[in-house]
DNA sequence: TTGTATGCGTTATCAA
DNA sequence: TTGATAACGCATACAA
């Protein structure tokens, strides 16, 4: 329909309206319409319309030095946790006027320090990362650059860039809670690397936590990365030095995954020798086998959160803190008071507790 | 670390290199860079790296017309068929130095026309779009628009725009064979939307099939949208209609596992009762209870190849026509031969057939 | 309220 | 090989 037009600009359109093209700029501006005659901005529009005109954004970035371009920048695309934290961020942009960047960094510093540049270059008006480390470098090189940013999902140990996330802490407590009130005692941690926020966030929450139950030294043994074959990797490796270990906290949903792995090779049933809990309640986490009880947060609202906090910042105003999302509990299959059963596999040295019963839910 | 400088440009570069400024542009640009000494192009790196100069893409793109960046639109972000696919295009765009700009549009044609135009104005190379409709009038508007379409998952039916697809017509024959070969003859399907390329494709592929086996008219209850809710009520429909139903293929994984709900509500077992099979191959099909037989294609594949035919439609080449992707049946445990039982309830006017064993796996 | 003039940072054409 | 200059499309300070 609509003939290869060889593009359209505010000078022809006031030709054809036959008023200055300073003119067709203020009438189509939302800001400047109101300084101009209505009778003016109608017939502007109107011929606007006729001849299929678009504004051409980068001539009005490089005079407004505002590309309405945001970045987002995640560590791996694939992810189950990515499509609905991108969801909220990319709706709450859109409603404002801002499309956005996306690109994956696949964990790779080099390629993480040359997507920020690019970024960077086509004007981005701010910066959503979901790609922090703890100790992060490339990071670091940005945080004073053109565009502001905020943290996602992760944060950073500088502490410069506000973050939206999990309250780590209070998750992994409610994970913890609900398994010693089933009765579990020999509790192990399957964390994630420590090299990010999360990983060592959530291993600190699984500390705390057991300290506040009486119980210290728990057992934790660190996965390579939030992968189901590194959980699978881990939990062998805390099964092996604990076997008497009832529950195990998983820091999130694939590792749990992978748990559940380790478990089936080692001829052990989920929740009946094992419980585990996961991180996160990825999407058909309600569908595995069995069905995973994990610690949820509202994935959209971390997207939209992030994009108000960063809109918040590019219009220059001073934020708080991080944001803190609440987590709760999501009660499913994979937990159950441990098994009066003994001498699994080698009871460990301090077997004792294992035969006392469940405990009262509180 | 870096100052919070107010945007270096070459002209400050070529000052302080003592050139001038369109010889910075020359050295910086590596399709003219061969044209200029080269201890010139070496003191201007120099002294663009120790400035911290950083291009302004904006400007260039106002000169050139070519933004290096990319739109990928897609019907919805949450749906897990996408993180992988936007991983393909992301990857293989960004090896080539574009950025891609995604957006959803939430199954909202007025939305879709936003984002469309306010990509067209950002100035994007080339577009990417997974949400045509089969008759698609926002599409139909930009298909002659200044940046090329290339689609994908589905088509529209126009046939004016290149399209990445799975071969469905062969997806669904897959699926078909290999229950047939189970020895199933009442075998229904719950289709998808017809107003979609993949529902209408995958309809009409499993209406060959039926015919291509001696079968006509086999059963068809149309889901309202791709997800469990509409699997689930499609699937109640088909047996209601059809109480003898043993097999039933579903359009994609989210409609299976809308089958399984329907089944489950009415007490029947899969594969026991009744098998099941899938499109898509989502990720974690293979943990759901039963684990999904489905056709799987490479999403990753897909995105990869619908970029490699931007890149080329956008360097000017003519293309062939669509690319149709290979797909293959993945056999897990959502299917089985027919049972042997009978009169379930009850069993349809013409029930004879489903007292055949079931045929050897050929 | 509208017109005039200028510049945003870059590339590209033309001379030197 | 390098320098000078114009132009890309738009927004805005200023003048009218």
């Amino acid at each position: 329909m609509a003939a290869k037009r060889p593009t359209v600009t505010i000078k022809e359109v006031a030709e054809a309206a036959g008023v200055h093209f300073s003119t067709v700029s203020r009438a189509l501006s939302p800001a400047t319409r109101a300084r101009v005659n209505p009778a003016i901005v109608a017939r502007v529009e109107e011929t606007a319309r006729r001849l299929g005109y678009r504004a051409n954004t980068a001539a009005s970035s490089l005079r407004t030095r505002r590309s309405h371009m945001v970045g987002l920048v995640v560590p791996d695309l694939a992810s189950l946790l990515f499509p609905a934290i991108l969801n909220g961020i990319e709706h709450t942009l859109q409603e404002q006027g801002y499309l956005t960047i996306v690109a994956d960094t696949a964990n790779d510093p080099e390629r993480h320090r040359r997507i920020l540049s690019a970024m960077v270059e086509r004007q981005v008006d701010g910066l959503i990362l979901a790609s922090a480390m703890l100790h992060d470098a490339v990071l670091d090189e940005w945080l004073d650059g053109p565009a502001p940013i905020v943290l996602i999902n992760r944060t950073d140990d500088s502490g410069r860039a506000p973050a939206v996330l999990s309250d780590d802490l209070r998750g992994i407590g409610l994970a913890m809670e609900h398994l010693a009130g089933l009765g579990h005692v020999r509790i192990g941690h399957v964390a994630g690397p420590q090299t990010l926020s999360t990983g060592a966030t959530r291993r600190r929450g699984f500390a705390a936590a057991g300290a506040a139950l009486g119980r210290r030294a728990l057992p934790v043994a660190e996965a390579a990365s939030f992968s189901r074959e590194a959980g699978r990797l881990a939990c062998a490796a805390l099964l092996d030095a604990h076997p008497a270990t009832t529950a195990v906290v998983a820091a999130n949903d694939l590792l749990a995954l992978g748990c559940y792995d380790a478990l089936t090779a080692r001829g052990l049933a989920c929740p009946g020798d094992v419980s585990v809990t996961g991180y996160n309640d990825l999407p058909l986490m309600d569908l595995v086998d069995p069905p995973l009880t994990t610690v949820r947060f509202r994935h959209r609202d971390m997207g939209a959160e992030a994009a108000r906090l960063l809109l918040a910042r590019m219009a220059g105003q001073e934020t708080a803190g991080d944001v803190l999302l609440r987590p709760e509990l999501v009660l499913r299959g994979s937990t159950a008071p441990p098994s009066a059963a003994v001498g699994r596999g080698g009871a460990g040295p301090a077997a004792g507790g294992r035969r006392s019963p469940p405990r009262a839910r509180r």
